[in-house]
RNA sequence: GCCCAGAUAGCUCAGCUGGUAGAGCAGCGGAUUGAAAAUCCGCGUGUCCGUGGUUCGAAUCCGCGUCUGGGCA
């Protein structure tokens, strides 16, 4: 970045946790906008199931990277670092606040801590390793994998054919091993001056959040909304395969019946709540295990004032 | 009150003629560097109702007790 890159305020933890409400209060305070790092979130129409702020919501806090493309243009993780980068440059170049929310661990990372550099992928290589997988079993490619690419064989378990498939199409565009360029990159300085607040509720806490929640969205007409959304777009646009969405398709196309499908869902997102929490255990440059009230708590504002303050003094 | 059946994992249950227990569902843990709400890997968590006895050895056989369900009064 060129000019002195501005603090930041993320804001992080699994669904269910709260992190939006508690975001739209701490906004206001603060004088901050909203920046999303929600791998669904940024699809429009994708509105009930991905628990999305509300229009009114959105209307009374600035909010960037929400309802930003449609289901057949994915973005990526580089391609959110990229527009999440700019949309938080702006913020501060008008002298306010950005603070980022979100659950995804990869995207939140890519922009706080960066990805290797690399190409962009290319579909002709991924397609036909994808279709090499399908035909001899992502065990025979990570056999080839470990003879170029020793350090991501070692890591990557045989059957995850994502992983393999992604590690030989680096190797196949720039003659790199990727276990290399990630031991060389390894996550290092953060990109911005950041106070990076997790959210954890205790399980049965978010257990009892999700089912209520789970409720409200059908409740809500969620399935109307996808029954919509498969109107509008294909059926194997990338979004239609998140946590719920999922489900709700299976049903529509008759393959369940309504109490499996809730069911499954139900499960699903407690999964999804899961794999979350160890994600964000384990992230490097967790600064702060926080809950929405401490954050909110006069003390939790002195510590957000002190960072923000710190942060802007000690730049240049 | 009497008779019968049952009591084993969080739930539903299996466990042949005695060798300290296992399925499904549920649950839990981990990995994660351009698909990440994706993808992948791992883990039985147990006073076998209690108690006394038979036996080298009891979830298993016998006695007594407790609880639950059903039947008869």
């Amino acid at each position: 970045m060129s000019e002195r890159a501005p603090p930041l305020l993320v804001l992080a933890g699994p669904t269910g946790s709260g992190k939006t409400a508690a975001a739209l209060v701490l906004a206001r305070r603060i004088g901050g906008e909203l920046v999303g790092a929600d791998s669904v979130q940024v699809y429009r129409g994708f509105d009930i199931g991905s628990a999305k702020p509300t229009p009114r919501e959105l209307g009374s806090v600035t909010h960037h990277l929400i309802d930003v493309c449609d289901p057949p243009e994915a973005i990526d993780a580089a391609a959110y670092a990229r527009r999440a980068d700019a949309a938080v440059r702006d913020i501060a170049a008008r002298g306010r606040v950005p603070l980022v929310v979100g659950g995804t661990g990869l995207w939140l990372r890519a922009l706080v801590r960066g990805l290797v550099d690399l190409p962009a992928p290319d579909p002709a290589i991924r397609g036909a390793l994808e279709e090499e997988v399908r035909l001899r079993g992502a065990p025979a490619l990570h056999a080839r994998l470990a003879g170029v690419d020793p350090k991501s064989a070692a890591a990557v378990h045989p059957n995850d054919a994502l992983r393999i498939v992604r590690a030989l199409e680096v190797h196949a565009q720039t003659g790199e091993a990727l276990g290399e360029l990630r031991a060389a990159h390894a996550l290092g300085a953060d990109r911005y001056p950041t106070l990076f607040v997790v959210f954890d509720p205790d399980p049965a806490t978010l257990t009892a959040r999700i089912e209520a929640r789970l409720a409200a969205m059908l409740a809500a007409g969620w399935v109307d909304e996808v029954r919509q959304l498969l109107g509008r777009w294909p059926r194997d646009a990338r979004a239609f395969g998140s946590v719920g969405y999922r489900q709700i398709v299976a049903h529509l196309a008759g393959e369940t019946t309504a109490t499996d499908m809730e069911r499954q869902i139900r499960k699903a997102t407690r999964v999804y709540a899961r794999r979350q929490r160890t994600w964000f255990r384990s992230e490097p440059g967790v600064g702060w295990r926080s809950t929405a009230q401490d954050l909110l708590s006069a003390s939790g504002m002195r510590r957000l004032e002190a960072h923000l303050a710190d942060a802007t003094a000690q730049a240049p």
